[in-house]
RNA sequence: GGCGGCGUAGCCAAGUGGUUAAGGCGGAGGUCUGCAAAACCUCUACUCUCCGGUUCGAGUCCGGACGCCGCCUCCA
């Protein structure tokens, strides 16, 4: 098998083939950052953060870059509500973003460029349109004339007879076509601006993602990716621009992930059924949300929710739970039992590998992972050697690590409650062993209260924070 | 209205037309344990929204109905 990619683009799945062997060039729409990032943004970054793993486990070098649109009408409207100079909003929301961005566990992009670092790059591909007749300026606009695209509504399936007659759009007069998308937009009193051949202004929303991918990555690209609420008009408008620039296909593959739903519904500013990254992450430990992404194909709707967080929070319990330390040190277990434990990690591992070359299948890869954590279990149960099964944690180990999840919970900084926790069991062992039990169980309890779960196994007493 | 997608157990969710429909969460019973917890074992969808069709054979392909979601306006 090789891997295969859903290819929005055509609606199918095709085999994945880069145009340079062994290196990808990957783009993800990135966030507008005039307001806080929720967790359907993390979803979508999540979702490619493990694309980007994957290529990568798989030997490629992967060339990744997300944008940050820092200058837009929401951004110039919000600015002027709190009466703040919307480039600092958005260098403030930018700052936020990087921190997430570490405290999700998401690779760093090679680059990470943004709208107002761009504009002579933009200014210079609308005057490559504009010298090719693909686009004309009015009164100061820059507009790109849609019915110089041969194809356009290639992505999102749309005809354009369709658009017009059905045009919802508020149809601006000067406009040549309805369907006509602003590339450069003249400066209104009080907004950012830059100088350009059209007088001073700024960019339209979609052209900054063209401009920097011809800067950053080049004509043709492997990967564009990015939610699918983008397929329209941005990504439609994205091809239009480049490819009547470039005269070359932009990308070769257009990925979308599906929406997060929050009661049943896409979450979105504008609707404002949103949990921020922030709280989600005051609140659980990031794996928690990597497990949700993983849990269902990063195509589909993800619905959040108490129990679906819950439900992910357990499971990621339950694939920890296979490698806490070997505490049997029996070894006598027969060889042919140790032989059946590989054999069986490694079919696992076959199927795990097999599932994520079929368009990235998390959840069934997941699945797969399950699988080794109840033979490990049971390797534990029959009293394997333990070096045995610490090479089936590593092999679990690995493979998690391939999606990006921790093998364990990160420590609270700066926590010194171990050694009190410690001094407490060794308390309550001395009381166990005066059969002191209501004592001893009300240790238990108080600890379990303060999230700290006792587990007295044969070998010793163990704990862990819950 | 146009375009696209989805409908699998109490919940989440995978599923190349072909032996017993993954896996997780939850639940029930058992083993272990002073009691727990964890782990292990067993059980928890004779059936994949419904109705037709193609086929020797369909959750999987085709048509239709119903329901839900996304895009068509800023959106990851």
């Amino acid at each position: 098998m090789s891997q295969q990619i859903y290819n929005t683009l055509t609606r199918r799945k095709e085999t994945f083939e880069t145009i340079q062997s062994r290196l990808v060039t990957m783009y993800v729409c990135g966030p507008t950052v005039y307001d806080k990032a929720h967790v359907g943004h993390a979803m979508s970054a999540l979702a490619f953060d493990v694309i980007r793993r994957y290529l990568e486990h798989g030997g490629y070098q992967v060339r990744h870059v997300m944008n940050y649109t820092d200058v837009d009408d929401k951004l110039i409207r919000r600015g002027r509500e709190l009466d703040v100079n919307p480039i600092h909003l958005a260098e403030r929301y930018i700052g936020e973003f990087e921190k997430h961005i570490a405290d999700l566990g998401l690779l760093r992009a090679t680059v990470y460029p943004r709208a107002t670092e761009e504009i002579p790059r933009i200014i210079a591909l609308i005057e490559r349109l504009v010298a090719k007749g693909h686009a004309y300026a009015i009164e100061g606009d820059v507009y790109f004339r849609v019915k110089t695209d041969g194809d356009y509504g290639k992505l999102s399936g749309r005809r354009l007879e369709e658009m017009r007659a059905g045009a919802r759009i508020a149809v601006d007069e000067r406009k040549e076509d309805p369907v006509d998308f602003a590339l450069w937009k003249a400066a209104k009193p009080g907004e950012p601006s830059w100088e350009s051949p059209w007088g001073s202004g700024r960019p339209g929303w979609h052209i900054e993602c063209s401009a920097m991918i011809l800067r950053h990555l080049g004509e043709r690209i492997d990967i564009h990716g990015g939610g699918n609420d983008l397929i329209f008009p941005h990504h439609e408008n994205e091809i239009a621009q480049s490819e009547s620039a470039t005269g070359q296909p932009l990308a070769r593959y257009w990925a979308h992930n599906g929406m997060m739903q929050l009661a049943g519904e896409k979450m979105s500013k504008s609707i404002g059924n949103l949990v921020t990254i922030e709280e989600f992450l005051a609140r659980h430990e990031a794996d928690v949300l990597r497990m949700m992404v993983l849990g269902s194909h990063y195509r589909s709707p993800l619905t959040f929710s108490d129990e679906t967080v819950t439900q992910a929070t357990s499971a990621l319990e339950r694939l920890r739970s296979a490698l806490r330390p070997v505490t049997s040190a029996s070894g006598g277990a027969d060889a042919g039992k140790a032989e059946n434990l590989e054999r069986q990690i490694e079919a696992s591992r076959k199927r795990f590998l097999a599932a994520m070359e079929d368009d990235f299948n998390t959840a069934g890869a997941l699945g797969h992972l399950f699988d080794i954590v109840r033979v490990i279990h049971q390797a534990c149960e029959q009293g394997l050697a333990a070096d045995r099964i610490t090479s089936a944690q590593d092999q679990l180990r690995l493979l998690m690590g391939v999606l990006g999840l921790h093998s364990e919970r990160p420590a609270a900084a700066g926590d010194r409650s171990a050694a009190f926790i410690e001094l407490l069991i060794d308390m309550r062992n001395e009381l166990r062993g005066l059969k002191l039990w209501a004592l001893a169980d009300r240790i238990r309890d108080r600890l379990d209260d303060l999230g700290v779960l006792i587990e007295d196994a044969r070998e010793g007493t163990t704990w862990r924070r819950r």
